[in-house]
RNA sequence: GCCUCUUUAGUUCAAUGGUAGAACAGAUAUCUCGUAAGUAUCCAAUAUCAGUUCAAUUCUGGUAAGGGGCACCA
């Protein structure tokens, strides 16, 4: 898709349609006040108070069709300065923009822009005159709270988008339906990776298609993960209310946990994150400063009662699993560790052809612990950072950071260009010092270690609704559901043979299916083709006589004939290397 | 949690104030097949609870689930 911002003409272009279709509400709703209309990624948007009014999107064409009208006009943007009290006299109708009036910088100039009969404060810059701006649409329209706060009134917000030309604007709805096309939910029902149920909203559940990736991605990541000096642990899901209340989560969480009072009477809690678990782990013996660093690893099943409206396919739900670990270190190893876990992130990730940035997000204004320590950690988080990606490959998000430590998260888009935070990496001063947990120093001194929270995947379910989308449904043969269909020319001539080879491609660890259904050939090619299925195999007589299969890969016409020996050893290749 | 929209067969859609039509899928029969849909028949639905009405799938309201945003997101 189009990244309007990153063009500064187009950026300028998208900023006057906002003020036309601002104008052209206006006309059709006089009573329409206006708070801020910006430039976002893919379009603008105008925040507005209508009273009892609502825009709907079948209001439009109606909107639309007044702003060509507008268009036609030809108004030249004329920008005008005004003091501070011309300013409040012009706008005094408008409280929204009194509001930002009063809280402009003192030194700051004051403009305004007017087009026709319809003047609005703005920093500009602007397009010459209305007539430039032709090709728009107006894309959505929704409620937004007033200066992004909850508990402030909802305004409403109409998205809309506009270019040079009406190619670049067909090509951009045109890239907007396409990547609809490959969103995970659709794709999911689709291929049969996972389904959810009115009876538990937000909670997914893998069919077998779909667990077959989420075992898959979960054996390549415990093997690597125990390769590399960690050690898996399980842990139990529901856990008392005092565990809660040492971590600290029943003051700061229990809103977003499934709490439920057991039959004798004890509060009991599904956890939400299994750290203080990873920590009992750790406490369950004397550790030394030589056990360190200790990397606890689970991705037990988590629960996080989240807003009904915030659910999204396997992006965001109920119930997870994180590939977690809880990393033990000193103080003096943050520098080492951060660093490993991000070059193994990054090497997950590239496996997959996904491309993250990396946030680092600093000390917030209600912080704990010692202010030292925090200005160790967020150098050293910003150090490997920079020598792992450059000045310009992360983003830092000032005062964003947790409570109780700084933190790294690798966010990810999907089809549609909304962020997913994916793998995180959280230092924690906090928990080991509620948990009272320690290690013995050299020489014989209890210290309290550092922890890491750390994540790869992120989620197994979100990493899953993200591979779709990336992929847009035909997976790399390791990961595939199906990797190989069989396909009897006839029934009757070539099913020994097709049973045979079958038997082969299971021996080799290959998840291969017979389509012997009774349906013409072509009829079952393009099934399979629909089903994704990574390799058709076509068994006739040519191939029955000669030993050999008939091969033809997904999204191509070519059929390529193999022994069974190569074409196994193509699959084993390709199942090794990873590669597409 | 807030604004707003949606809900008809397994799936994707159609129609209607007098209880619904199709495509794909599925089943059966037929075809015995060499690289993207052979043919016929059958099966199958108005999310749920109220209200208005002689009559509600259609109008109104509640509930639930789902979508688009906002807020939230350890």
């Amino acid at each position: 898709m189009i990244n309007i911002k990153e063009n500064e003409q187009l950026s300028i272009l998208n900023h006057s349609c906002a003020h036309l279709m601002a104008q052209a509400i206006k006309h059709l709703y006089p009573h329409a006040k206006f708070w801020v209309g910006p430039v976002v990624e893919d379009g603008f948007y105008y925040d507005m108070d209508l009273g009892n009014d609502v825009i709907k999107e079948e209001d439009f064409p109606i909107i639309e069709k007044e702003m060509k009208k507008i268009s036609k006009d030809g108004k030249r943007i004329v920008r005008i300065e005004l003091t501070k009290e011309e300013a409040l006299e012009m706008f005094k109708d408008d409280e929204y923009k009194l509001d930002l009036i009063e809280n402009l910088p003192i030194d700051a100039t004051i403009t305004a822009y007017r087009q026709g009969d319809y003047t609005d404060l703005c920093r500009g810059p602007h397009v010459e005159s209305v007539k430039e701006i032709k090709y728009f649409k107006l894309l959505k329209a929704s409620g937004a709270y007033y200066k992004g706060d909850s508990k402030n009134k909802m305004l409403q917000r109409v998205y809309g988008v506009c270019f040079y030309s009406q190619e670049d604007l067909d090509k951009q709805l045109y890239l907007i339906e396409e990547a609809k096309k490959r969103d995970h939910r659709k794709l999911g029902k689709e291929l049969e990776l996972f389904m959810f149920d009115e009876t538990a909203p937000g909670m997914p559940y893998m069919l077998p298609n779909g667990l077959i990736m989420y075992n898959t991605l979960v054996d390549f990541w415990r093997k690597e993960h125990l390769a590399n000096g960690y050690q898996e642990f399980s842990a139990p899901m529901l856990n008392m209310a005092t565990l809660w209340q040492t971590s600290g989560h029943w003051d700061h969480y229990k809103d977003d946990m499934f709490v439920l009072e057991d039959t004798d009477g004890v509060m009991q809690a599904l956890k939400p994150m299994s750290c203080p678990n990873s920590i009992l782990v750790y406490k369950n013996k004397i550790r030394s400063y030589k056990d360190l660093p200790l990397r606890f690893c689970d991705v037990d099943a988590i629960h996080r009662n989240e807003g009904a409206a915030s659910l999204h396919g396997l992006l965001r739900v109920r119930v997870f699993h994180q590939d977690d670990s809880h990393n033990f270190i000193r103080q003096d190893q943050i520098f080492d560790e951060i660093t490993s876990i991000l070059q193994m992130a990054k090497r997950f990730y590239d496996i997959f052809g996904l491309t993250f940035t990396p946030y680092l997000s600093t000390r917030p204004e209600d912080y704990m612990g010692e202010l030292e320590k925090w200005n160790d950690a967020e150098a050293k988080l910003t150090e490997v950072l920079e020598k792992n990606f450059g000045h310009d490959g992360y983003v830092l998000n000032p005062g964003d950071g947790a409570f109780y430590g700084p933190k790294i998260d690798l966010k990810m888009q999907d089809a549609l260009g909304r962020e997913w935070q994916m793998g995180t990496i959280q230092l924690d001063y906090q928990l080991p010092e509620r948990f009272d947990i320690t290690y013995v120093a050299a020489n014989g001194e209890k210290v309290r270690p550092v922890m890491v929270h750390r994540t790869i995947y992120g989620s197994l379910e979100r990493f899953i609704g993200l591979l779709i989308e990336q992929f847009a449904g035909h997976f790399p043969l390791w990961i595939a559901p199906r990797q190989v269909s069989i396909l009897p020319v006839s029934n009757e001539y070539h099913l020994e043979y097709a049973k045979k080879v079958l038997q082969s491609l299971k021996d080799a660890n290959i998840r291969a299916e017979l389509d012997d259904r009774e349906e013409k050939l072509g009829y079952r090619i393009r099934d399979n083709q629909i089903k994704k299925v990574n390799y058709q195999v076509v068994l006739g007589d040519a191939e029955k006589e000669s030993g050999t299969v008939k091969v033809r890969k997904y999204g191509s016409q070519e059929q390529i004939s193999y022994t069974l020996d190569e074409f196994i050893k193509l699959l084993q290749d390709e199942i090794n290397t990873k590669a597409r």
